[in-house]
DNA sequence: CTGAAAGCGCTTACAG
DNA sequence: CTGAAAGCGCTTACAG
């Protein structure tokens, strides 16, 4: 491919006239750490000698030796979701400075999937794996930890796994919170997919600060994260009953489909209807009515993961990670 | 990592009593081919014996033999954009296919980013690369291709680089035609990026069909392909001078920014203002008005573009693939 | 401090 | 048809 005969360390330490050996060690030592290996001098005509040749290690037959292949391996439900394509940036971004290259791979939720892709991940020799697909009942997930994978979970948290996750009850507290000192009082939750721990634990804070006020219980409707999804559980809540005052939607999108559907209705927002979305989207701003939202650290949650699971392969023991979420207030709410 | 002691070639074949050799051979040759290297009952054993063992082939140490990693690099200009993000599930859908696995990075359309992170991926041993951030001048590309590396473009053509985009010339057209059958006269394009063929083509074609419709020149305007860009190249555009009765954004996103400034402004669409996106985004459909727009095949462009660096691979010289657009008309025109 | 040697798990001419 | 042997490009005990 490279065109030219491709230049390895056999190349650069004839160049020099040391053995591969000591080039090897050389090239691995950062800074004055390799004058364990040579003079000032030799470690200088090996680095720039390296440089000029260009020689580029050979990630393959390092992994192969070393049985350390530098890749991890992320499974993500969808990267058309902007939250979940944004939590995998941060973690390549992460990744990049840790020097790992990282695979993603969409789950779609789907148990099967959620196995056969984390098999192929495997099969390349990942040195571990991001999973910011967890299912509460992280019966895939022990699955695959029993057989001593290093893996950490992103977004959604899951049994006693390391996670880096946004601190999601604390997140619909606070929309409950604002949403009750607005004087609302018969609230509903579009709560998102029920397996996940993002759609429990926000939903959980957010009744937990109803019950805490008095107030009458929340309705509570799941359905996807997206807007189609939005739409559709906000149609069923407005068929089973009395036109709610607030909705929180654990999502924007879902959010997003919950405003069209008020609207169509002829429903004011917020004069009718208070609206809370989660994560602060870009188009959460963008509205005809900009939303009203918790913003949840997606890209730091997805840098943080990685950290996590380099302190894992390094044989440390990370404690899991909670973000903060915070409170945006625009035009819905 | 994976607990046992990892079953190898070697572990295989001395379980079944033949030779590492035979065991490779055997295994890397599909159904009947495998005839070629033993008897039936040979194959037979080697094939159970190696599924009952858990065998999973190292496809580090088979890359550095073959000098062929069965990887491939694909730059995006940002996940987070839908349009990419799903073009990309095209690409691995296609890739798992092949047998291949993908790394995708942002290039953020910056230059030197590109170079960096092709590098990046070249470092890795990729057979080949699939751009999705062409610019128009592809300098970045000629000093990549010069290398000698495999490469084709998606999304966005440059030069004579073989590539699978959709026919955005069309695309612009179908968008003005309609936007004339339905008496528009005084138009207006958000034309997006000006290095993307994508913003250069769409708009090319829609001027081509004003001007053959004796239409006065539509005003073009730049700016990112989302919703903050279609949102401030609009403001530019009501600024400067006339209102359109007519606006053909190049993308969804700049459409969905666009429909907040112009409702902003009292102006009813499609009544006083006629709007047009272009990709067909699941968010176009739930718009308070439906975005009428050009469906592009996004998903398709992706599985079209590894199949032709697959074919590139095997030494073939494919021809670039043009895609067709399609008018999907909604609320909004 | 430094090199020769072995070996990671494959594939594939080369002999038989 | 089948195996022994070499070698892909590294790293790292092992000697000196």
């Amino acid at each position: 491919m490279a065109g030219q005969a491709p230049v390895t360390l056999a190349t650069v330490a004839r160049s020099v006239g040391v053995s591969p050996s000591t080039v090897s060690r050389v090239l691995n030592s950062p800074g004055d750490a390799a004058l364990r290996w040579g003079s000032a001098a030799t470690i200088d005509r090996i680095r720039t000698r390296a440089a000029e040749l260009g020689y580029r290690p050979n990630p393959q037959a390092a992994a192969l030796r070393t049985a350390r292949s530098g890749l991890v391996g992320v499974l993500v439900p969808r990267l058309q979701d902007f939250v979940l394509a944004t939590i995998y940036e941060g973690i390549e971004e992460g990744a990049a400075e840790h020097g790992i290259s990282t695979f993603v791979t969409n789950s779609l939720d789907d148990p099967a999937r959620q196995r056969s892709r984390s098999q192929m991940m495997l099969d390349r020799r990942v040195d571990g794996l991001v999973f910011g697909d967890a299912h509460l009942d992280h019966v895939v997930i022990d699955e695959i930890a029993a057989r001593g994978v290093p893996l950490v979970l992103v977004s959604r948290r899951s049994g006693d796994y390391v996670s880096a996750t946004c601190d999601d009850v604390l997140g619909g507290r606070l929309a409950a919170e604002h949403l009750l000192a607005a004087g609302r009082r018969r609230m509903a939750v579009l709560a998102g997919l029920e397996f996940a721990s993002t759609s429990h634990d926000r939903t959980a804070g957010f009744l937990a600060a109803a019950a805490a006020a008095g107030v009458e219980t929340p309705r509570v409707v799941h359905g996807p994260f997206d807007a189609a999804g939005g739409r559709e559980a906000t149609e069923q809540l407005l068929a089973g009953g009395a036109v709610p005052d607030a909705i929180f939607a654990a999502n924007d999108f879902a959010a997003i489909g919950a405003f069209g559907v008020l609207r169509d209705r002829g429903l004011r927002v917020p004069d009718d209807v208070a609206l809370i979305g989660y994560n602060d989207t870009p188009l959460a701003s963008e509205m005809l009515v900009p939303l009203t939202t918790v913003r949840s650290p997606m890209h730091r949650m997805g840098r943080r993961a990685i950290d996590l699971l380099v302190e894992l392969l390094e044989g440390r023991s990370p404690e899991p990670e909670l973000l903060a979420p915070e409170l945006v207030v625009r035009g819905t709410a």
